[in-house]
DNA sequence: ATTCGTTATTTTGTCGACAATATGCTTTTT
DNA sequence: AAAAAGCATATTGTCGACAAAATAACGAAT
């Protein structure tokens, strides 16, 4: 899986990537209070870096802070997963497109074998395909796009969030073989450099992706 | 002109708008160093709150921070600009979509108002209208979208980033009523509730804006 | 008993100092 | 003379303490 380490240096990226891992997981509960002196002496580090991992966090809409006043874990709603899945399907629609004018074709050839293996998994054991390869395939187009914004925003920024409704609403759904479908012919669509249609697929495919997920929530 | 006022609570809150200010004005120059201590003097604040300031800045993509080495405003490249103008792109098309199922008729008819009083300005000061009557529109049409990541993205994030690329190149292009054109027919898409065609328009007018300031840029 | 005002406590915001790391300079060696 | 090693300096990262603000607790008045 080509899932890029981020390597934390300092202190302060340390408590960020526990913190963060604690909040998508689950761990620290939606919608509750991040105390920063609970945090400091649960972590042992001092109130300062868990002040700016605080304040890493808000920045990926992971937390909303009020001056004054602290922090807090987002709260999952309905309306947030729409209006998230809304601005996916924009950012990573122009992504494969961007993709489709700017991958190399060692990078298409990669992702071709990607799907080709994990064409075996959706046949046999589904749950792995459905979690890391969905995301794997993502991630690789959203690089692909060679624009340092898109990639910042999404793998930085929104994706975890994505994570976070996926794993606290228990997102294993019967979505895998469609789904395993539409990414081949995205690929297609790169292959073929048709950017335009790259587009229209994928965000075709995250709009799928909301109204699956948007009806099991409702359920 | 409707823009919206952020209010400085903490001390960070006023560091953090200042340096913005500066970084976006060119009154530090793009590319430079950003030396805590010697900001900490300047604004006679700690420099607990101007490394807040500048990590909040890292978050808009103003600045670039290597651990244990610093922050540098970052320096604007035609590269650069094409990719946020992609950005741009994509996000304002999908507010353009959202507003035009989103937006209530009165504010719909704020926007049309809006237009006309430009219309007249247009013809005789044309200076004002190309800074900040654009802005305003744009600005709009973001909140018309009702879509918190999206407002959040573009008004906190990219939008300063706009800025500063127009400031520091010095935009005011010729084209202004050609851009307002552009605007009377979102405005009308929107109007209609016609969101596949007020994306659509709205992608083309920054595709448009952004090939204006690249010609602007080879020059 | 409930509401309002006051006080006490907790939490965040800010500060200055120390530790750790990187940068620049001098010295040494080949 | 050039490169490498070591030292000095400056800058960032981290810490604990204090100041300011908000929340909670308590009591008084209606």
């Amino acid at each position: 899986m080509a899932m890029f380490e981020e390597q934390a240096i300092t202190a302060s990226d340390k408590a960020f990537f526990k913190l963060r891992k604690e909040i998508v997981d689950g761990v620290i509960l939606s919608g509750s209070k991040l105390s920063e002196t609970e945090l400091s002496t649960r972590y042992a580090v001092s109130r300062a870096v868990v002040r700016e991992a605080i304040n890493r966090l808000e920045a990926c809409h992971l937390v909303e802070r009020k001056a004054n006043v602290g922090a807090r874990v987002v709260s999952l709603t309905p309306e947030g997963l729409i209006e998230l899945y809304q601005v996916r399907e924009s950012l990573e629609g122009m992504a494969a497109r961007l993709a489709a004018q700017n991958m190399s074709e060692d990078e298409i050839a990669d992702l071709n074998t990607l799907l080709n293996s994990q064409s075996e998994e959706v046949k046999t054991a589904e749950l792995y395909y459905q979690e890391a390869g969905d995301l794997d395939f993502h991630y690789r187009i959203i690089q692909g796009s060679k624009n340092a914004y898109l990639i910042s925003m999404l793998v930085n920024g929104l994706y975890h969030l994505v994570r976070m409704y996926r794993v606290q609403l228990g997102m294993a759904g019967p979505r895998v073989t469609s789904a395993f479908d539409e990414h081949k012919n995205i690929v297609q669509a790169i292959s073929l450099r048709d950017s335009e249609l790259a587009e229209m697929l994928m965000r075709r495919h995250i709009m799928y992706s909301k109204n699956n997920i948007k009806a099991k929530l409702q359920s």
